[in-house]
DNA sequence: AGGGGTTACTTAAACGTTTAAGTAGTTTTA
DNA sequence: TAAAACTACTTAAACGTTTAAGTAACCCCT
């Protein structure tokens, strides 16, 4: 592999030169500039990014851990993310690294290391939690990074989020509309900071609806097909059960759907249903299933050209991003049709 | 940052002898190792692996692209084959880089640009093709490399990879064992090397059990839900419809599965299905897919295993690994049920 | 004509490690 | 007892860049 010295030596110039001509950071003729252009194409030079990393202090790697809580290998969401992080640092002459963690002790030691051995310039967080150590802990160690997510304290940085609120909240109004009474909601693990959003979303329709709040009708369930399988058997067991349900996100949703057919009724006759996140699976149940969409692909890509303006101490023109989901109306939730 | 300078001078030592004792690489005292241990844990020193790649021409990073063809984002088969990668890398105090690409030519120039930049030590490759660039360009450039999936021709390199041809000729022999005489076939993508072994499978099957081999039962699928229900379209078109469906994939198996119900048709009565892959999807459908799993978090952890053998120059005792997939029974394929 | 400014370079230090080579001091060996 | 062989270090070069500081040549003023 040749190095900036064997230009050098080539085009009859210094090293330094060299390095003007390459970063276009020093005055150079024209006819020098050509003869170590043609010194770097004869020897097929490409600067090493590890001695650059070592002068210039940066990586020009991002990190993006997977946290124990959300990694369930059945959720798209990654895949979807992932590919907008790598996208679009790539954009930016930047790769992602991509971490996994086992449990909390790990993904802790994990971000640690990262940082403490400067692998990465900065990282991505996804899925903000209630007492959330991740941002805390970079935050205190002055690490740049951009969450996919809100605080849920005071803490204070940029991050892309989904509007859980405003999202719920119409959705539970489409319900409400097709004149169901009686809508149960089957809640996202507690310590991720948009259930609470959602909750919020769901309360204010009813209230605005002046119908009643009945805390029967919300019940606990997680993230995972499973959860909400035995979310929506709780819901089931109700002396009075829902006629509509909202759920967490579209793979609880769909554990609801199982639970209902299970019991020999149906969806969306008996219940209606709506999930939230808009993966693919939504299209492949029968019926298909209603959602709130978000554009997980859309949000890496912000929160990718964020941290590259935090990178480069550029103005962050908007620091703290809400995006709307869209309500997409498909065949579980009743109603009128929406072909899509 | 505190660096070895520091602690060598708070333990009144040389920087060589720090890196010896950190090392465990050249004679050292007790009384000093322990003065210098000190001297590392008051500053809270670490050691910059950008100043050790550089002087040891290693990045400790590991590569791995998603691949225009195979990037399907509800594919939840990337999810589990980078969890282990990056599980599997981090026990070895390796990162995995991923990228994503858009196309042939993207994917070719991140390839380039890794190797040549030096990115990474090594790259882990999926889903070999049969006239596979990425392969013939890393064996040229002498860059190490493990793959999931074998060589389509002469090329030598490792790799572990699932025995599609056994796995699919059980399945349709499963299917034959029920009395199904016309049995379907719906192929992956042509490129695919894998495609080839499980068409030969699925040809051994029928030789085998002396049925015809009639080539309109094969049809050109691809990768996708869409994919498969197009291919099942053309497949009931038929004068005479298979009344059994081997599909390259899940994926495939459900859009399938979709098409038939979409003509008024029932799974497993009217055709029976088996898919490839056991992704969780298998078991949100109704009725439920029976597969060949192929368990992608043991391959990603094999492979990677290989690749750190490879290069740290230990003898590979096994360079080319196949695995077994195995038949699992759900209810789209009717006979005897296997609850899992 | 001498000083100041510009242009187009070069020199050499620096980034934070590792490691070959050197150097005392002590112990073993013949 | 002198040479040889350890032991426990230190010195300094090297890895491949970037960049501050230096320098020489030239042009422009007044």
């Amino acid at each position: 592999m040749p190095t900036i010295k064997d230009v050098a030596r080539l085009a009859n110039v210094s090293t330094a030169t060299v390095s003007y001509v390459l970063n276009n950071s020093g005055p150079v003729s024209e006819a020098t500039r050509a003869r170590v252009l043609a010194a770097v194409e004869e020897l097929g030079y490409r600067p090493s990014i590890i001695a650059r990393s070592l002068k210039g202090k940066h990586t020009h790697m991002l990190g993006f851990v997977l946290s124990p809580y959300a990694r369930q290998p059945q959720d798209p969401f990654f895949n979807e993310f992932i590919a907008a992080l790598a996208d679009t640092a790539a954009g930016f002459n930047y790769h992602v690294a991509v971490t996994t963690t086992a449990d909390l002790a790990s993904e802790r030691k994990t971000y640690k290391d990262m940082v403490e051995d400067r692998r990465v310039d900065g990282f991505i967080i996804a899925d903000t939690r209630l007492d959330d150590e991740r941002l805390a802990y970079l935050i205190a160690a002055g690490f740049p990074f951009v969450a996919f997510g809100r605080p849920a304290n005071e803490l204070i940085f940029p991050y892309v989020d989904v509007d859980g609120y405003t999202g719920v909240k119409q959705a539970v109004q489409y319900l409400i509309d097709l004149g169901h009474r009686r809508i149960g909601l089957i809640e996202l693990s507690p310590t991720l900071v948009c259930r609470m959003h959602r909750r919020q979303g769901y309360e204010a329709a009813l209230q605005e609806n002046d119908l009643p709040l009945d805390s029967e009708l919300i019940v606990a369930g997680g993230l995972t097909e499973e959860d909400g399988y035995r979310a929506m058997g709780k819901l089931l067991d109700l002396v009075q059960p829902p006629t509509a349900v909202m759920a967490g996100n579209d793979l609880m949703a769909v554990g609801a759907m199982n639970a209902i057919h299970d019991r020999g009724l149906s969806v969306p006759d008996d219940v209606a249903l709506i999930g939230f996140d808009d993966i693919p699976l939504t299209t492949y149940v029968r019926p298909t299933l209603s959602t709130l969409r978000q554009d997980f692909y859309d949000i890496g890509e912000r929160v990718v050209r964020m941290l590259m303006a935090l990178l480069h101490d550029e103005e962050l023109t908007e620091t703290q991003v809400i995006l709307e989901p869209t309500l997409i109306i498909r065949e579980s939730s009743g109603g009128a049709l929406i072909k899509d």
